[in-house]
DNA sequence: TTACGAATTGAAGCCAACTTGAGGTCAAGC
DNA sequence: GCTTGACCTCAAGTTGGCTTCAATTCGTAA
């Protein structure tokens, strides 16, 4: 049971047959033979579908994605390049938890409007703050 | 100076006035007059753009954020579901976290090609278990 | 008062990443 | 040998989040 057809690997990866002709397509993935129409695949091909769905769910492009684990699995991205992708990561986590905190006060909260909270006023005060960072902030303290 | 009017908005909040009145369009925010054919808005709605901004960093759709600070800023969804998303978020910063610290390895393994690093496959192999215990993460390239 | 620039509208366009549909092919099981 | 159903191709459609465009309307400065 040396090759996979393309449904064995849809189901074994979760990913939709339409997509992985569509991923064929684009040159990020290659199917190795045919048995009748039907097209089959290695079974490193489930790795790099793990590949492709990590990068997706870290936010880059499939074309991203496939500059760094290119068609046979090979990175070919610069390593500063992932580097400041982690970093960019790194910023969306902080993002995420300044969103997350402020959620759970804006569930909490007891103050009638949010625009008169200063708890909550401050919260997205410093996520517009890091957001563009180098531009001069001017903060009132408002607790 | 009550209204700002849509210029002066896109440019206190960096949104180019064809995204602001697609915004309004699409129910996300409102403006409260004309002057002329010009819309004219409170200054609250710099506080909602600053909101709809981190939904945004944070990977949330606007109709995830619609639902979040509806219309008014004000929060639509129940506390519970709040709490919910919260905690949805909580799972999400994990899993950047660990998307994060793939990439840095990525980007400083030696190995000859990553499908041969054990400690790469580890990390893939752990993170496709975390997404396929149910963990959705839809996050789109930052601007 | 006239010109200018900033805004208006609605429709169309754009990109990524797929999905859907119609019509065709084929390997395997009965 | 025929049916079944999984697959094929190619084109067109979809969604989200805008942008761009043409034609038009204003408010303001000169």
């Amino acid at each position: 049971m040396r090759l996979l057809d393309i449904g064995e690997v849809s189901r074994q990866a979760g990913v939709p047959a339409s997509a992985l002709r569509y991923y064929e397509e684009i040159g990020l993935i290659s199917s190795v033979a045919r048995r009748g129409l039907r097209r089959q695949f290695e079974p490193d091909v489930l790795l790099q579908l793990a590949l492709i769905s990590m990068g997706k769910a870290a936010g880059f492009s499939l074309g991203d994605i496939s500059a760094m684990f290119g068609r046979d699995g090979k990175p070919d991205l610069p390593r500063k390049d992932m580097h400041d992708r982690a970093n960019e990561l790194d910023r969306q986590i902080l993002e995420l938890t300044a969103l997350r905190d402020t959620l759970r006060h804006v569930a909490d909260c007891p103050a009638p409007s949010h625009m008169e909270c200063p708890t909550f006023m401050r919260l997205v005060d410093l996520a517009g703050k890091r957001r563009r960072k180098g531009i001069k902030v001017r903060l009132k303290t408002l607790d």
